[in-house]
DNA sequence: CATGGCATGTAACCTGTTACATGATTCC
DNA sequence: GGAATCATGTAACAGGTTACATGCCATG
């Protein structure tokens, strides 16, 4: 799975724009992807040089012009084999759960205010999640909206989780003052 | 976080072989990173020039030799600055979420497919967890404890909505026959 | 004497990020 | 006139993976 699967499926359905794709990732895509202009846009350039894509640049009126792509039938076969391929482990990196596994080697205070943090920034994100998914409910397919469900629940354990991790180590702290 | 700080940290509680280091890795730190021996002996050499951890040949008898490294008191003060830096975002990339998201595009039974082998790896991941916390539990910090609990929860989290996305799918898929 | 685990290393490559650079247009 | 948003792009760099290469030693 690279930038380019992932910038044809968007391209499946319709045309689109490097700017648009970056805030679709953003948006429905932000649980489990993302890619930054610096990906998008010199991947764009290399997937139209090889006949995946086609551009046509759009005059807008109130906006600057823009260009869209659209997937050629060339892409489309080179989406299905994608599709096909063998699946890649998911990949996840966790610095805060680096932070909290060394907590032992720092002051328990600043481990609790990780996750407090940890606490915060997954709530935030589960917001965005679910006004995302009331959103855009209705007009999704049924496997876009277990992808969305997905991510929601897995925001919740993980709230959960750090809930319960923050209360045991504030119970812990008193005994090493 | 980038390897150095995590090998840093390991080498906080005792010295430690690249050998070593990578299976340390791949049990207790699965769940939130990894490093292939291809990042693991170049970083080491690396840290070993800048001081940050020194290098000695060990013998042992009925094995090849092994090169342990022990860190530096300029190694714990990088780990120090390391473990009060600001945290990074989490980062999470599944491709099995993106074939489940483009699921519209081929046909129900292999999204199924694919959602059974999810189920299946995640089963297989989880079994791993709770025997590593077994093993572990009474030699490790509570911090660490901590980790593996959100580990182990976090994969039964997923494994509930996957089974849940599963049967959503299966009691479309007549309904498209 | 072959297999498998222990142990280390490197070179070629891929993929992606960050920071920078540019410019249109709208709204206040 | 300044900020915000829309829109595209690049160059330098970071960070990592994969595949390959090597060799020790024990066990069956």
């Amino acid at each position: 799975m690279t930038s380019q699967d992932v910038i044809l499926g968007m391209l499946m359905k319709k045309s689109l724009s490097g700017y648009d794709m970056k805030h679709l990732l953003e948006s429905v895509f932000s649980y489990f992807y993302n890619a930054s202009y610096g990906t998008i846009y010199p991947t764009l350039s290399k997937m139209e040089k090889e006949g995946l894509i086609t551009k046509e640049s759009v005059q807008q009126d109130g906006r600057p012009n823009k260009k869209v792509y659209s997937i050629t039938e060339e892409g489309r076969e080179r989406f299905r084999t994608y599709m096909y391929s063998p699946i890649q482990l998911n990949e996840f990196k966790s610095d805060a759960m680096i932070r909290l596994y060394f907590g032992e080697f720092i002051e328990p205070e600043v481990v609790i205010s990780y996750l407090e943090l940890g606490i915060q920034r997954t709530e935030e994100t589960l917001v965005v999640l679910k006004s995302d998914y009331e959103k855009h409910k209705h007009s999704i397919s049924s496997t876009q909206e277990i992808c969305l469900l997905i991510g929601i629940e897995n925001n919740e354990s993980v709230l959960g989780t750090l809930g319960r991790g923050l209360e045991r180590l504030r119970k812990l702290l008193p005994e090493k003052r």
